[in-house]
RNA sequence: GGCCACGUGGCGGAGUGGUGACGCAGCGGUCUGCAAAACCGCGUACCCCGGUUCAAUUCCGGGCGUGGCCUCCA
């Protein structure tokens, strides 16, 4: 058994060994706490909820850590906090905004099956941690401050690019934006910014201030997994510059030694076959989702797709997602089976091939099924993704009563009528074997 | 402009140098008053052009197309 994971760092599969196999740590860059979070935003979430429950069946659920911060430091939320003040301080403001979504964040990603992370550190909770690492960086040549500004000095690590497979000259060439006055060179970015009293901030030897987005990340790893633990992960689009700045700073900190030993980047989703945005209006939270789709169908249409393939979000995808569903919580044994197939457990193993592991549920027997269903963290109970109850119950049950009445003296064609009428309705008659009547509702 | 992915049947989506994964939809059958559900059966797909090879969808080169990153972003 053994687990094989695509790299970012090395652009290849390789096998997964963990550093102290009574404590495999992944660290996966969690949400900004400022707006609701979308379905974009629940691929990673789920993608490596997976991969932690494959770890605890490896390694063992007392042995495995996964940190997932939350980012309640950020300038969105601080313009946000700022519309929505009113007459109170901006810090009561944030406060408010940030518990509050992160609440929503926290109930939506349980709807979608996910476990609670072993940590999640709030950056406002790690500020020393920060300037500490700040202060490490400027004694050892690798950061300077610049009017107010700390800003780390990419020309001091020599390995800077080499999450993104570009060179410094490439990036420069690239570089689109104007480049700020206070920055020595073009690519150095900001450690630690000055706040004026408007804003959030902490007291530094820099002055009052707040740290820039990607400090958050090196802190809290650090002060919670130590200087290398074994994963990083997050979405394709912080490859670069979160991912690779946390590199840069970290490791010039250590001396050189890696961060994360082995780095996973989940692919984009698109809705309808369109980039979503909010100009283009097809911008979909998890919580709207959430309103017309039980959390497990949206955690399998998610899963039919491996994970650093682009998704495709589409309506139809997520009804076929709804019909494989119920036909396989039908159809599994009850959740007490953890028996999993070794066809499963490997398609697994081969980089979360879960399109392949999928397939091999097709084929498996009812426990293995089940098993299977549980280590994908599903749950495999009709009743949890039965139809919502918008339906007038009552009223079915009788128009049901008075057709098997009428079938009973075959006037079928009333019989017929009543069926029809129904079904404009969306709710579709089966006439069982054993002489009973059930329903359900046309999708 | 620079860097990087991807292009598989009606749709979704794995995978592989040589017998058409898997699912959804569709069609046929069993069953049924008729349906539905369930079960059984049915499909000669790999963007284009070259090259390597006994053999390429799979490897190499070129082209076209789509998308991502280079700026906050999962």
């Amino acid at each position: 058994m053994v687990l094989r994971l695509y790299n970012t760092l090395t652009r290849a599969k390789e096998e997964f060994v963990p550093l102290d196999t009574s404590r495999v740590r992944m660290y996966v860059c969690g949400p900004t706490v400022y707006d609701f979070a979308h379905i974009g935003n629940a691929r990673p979430v789920i993608v490596f909820d997976v991969l932690f429950r494959l770890l605890r069946h490896l390694y063992g659920e007392a042995h495995v850590e996964y940190v997932r911060n939350v980012t309640d430091i950020d300038d969105k939320i601080n313009a946000r906090a700022q519309e929505r003040r009113g007459s109170r301080a901006i810090l009561d403001a944030v406060r408010e905004l940030t518990a509050e979504t992160g609440r929503i964040y926290h109930e939506d990603v349980a709807a979608l099956g996910c476990l609670p992370p072993t940590h999640e550190p709030r950056a406002t909770e790690f500020v020393p941690g920060m300037i500490a690492l700040i202060e490490r960086l400027v004694a050892g040549g690798h950061a300077y401050e610049s009017e107010g500004h700390v800003l780390f000095d990419v020309s001091s690590n020599p390995d800077y690019g080499k999450l993104a497979h570009r060179t410094l000259d490439e990036m420069i060439a690239g570089a689109r934006v104007e480049i700020a006055p206070y920055k020595r060179g073009p690519m150095d970015f900001v450690l630690w910014k000055p706040s004026d009293e408007t804003l959030p901030g902490w007291p530094s030897p820099w002055g009052r201030g707040r740290p820039g987005w990607h400090t958050e990340c090196s802190a809290m790893s650090e002060a919670l997994l130590g200087e290398t633990f074994d994963i990083h992960g997050g979405g394709i689009d912080l490859v670069f510059p979160h991912h690779e700045n946390e590199i840069a700073q970290s490791e010039s900190a250590h001396a050189g030694r890696a961060l994360a030993r082995v780095w996973l980047h989940n692919g984009f989703l698109n809705a309808e076959g369109e980039k979503m945005s909010k100009s283009l209006g097809n911008f979909v939270t998890i919580r709207e989702l959430l309103a017309d789709w039980p959390g497990d169908v949206l955690r399998l249409n998610m899963l039919r797709t491996h994970y650093r393939q682009p998704i495709d979000w589409t309506v139809r995808g997520m009804n076929e997602s709804w019909t494989i569903l119920e036909r396989w919580y039908e159809g599994a044994e009850p959740v007490a089976s953890r028996r999993m197939g070794e066809p499963f457990l490997d398609a697994l193993l081969d980089d979360l091939n879960t399109p392949q592991a999928i397939a091999e549920l097709h084929r498996a027997e009812p426990e293995e099924l089940a098993g299977g269903l549980v280590l994908l963290g599903f749950s495999p109970d009709p009743g949890r993704i039965a139809a919502r109850p918008p339906i007038p119950v009552e009223e079915i049950a009788h128009d049901i009563e008075a057709r098997n009445s009428v079938r009973k003296a075959r006037n079928f064609q009333e019989a017929d009528r009543i069926r029809e009428d129904l079904a404009t309705k969306g709710i579709l008659l089966e006439d069982n074997p054993d002489g009973t009547t059930s329903w359900e509702v046309k999708r």
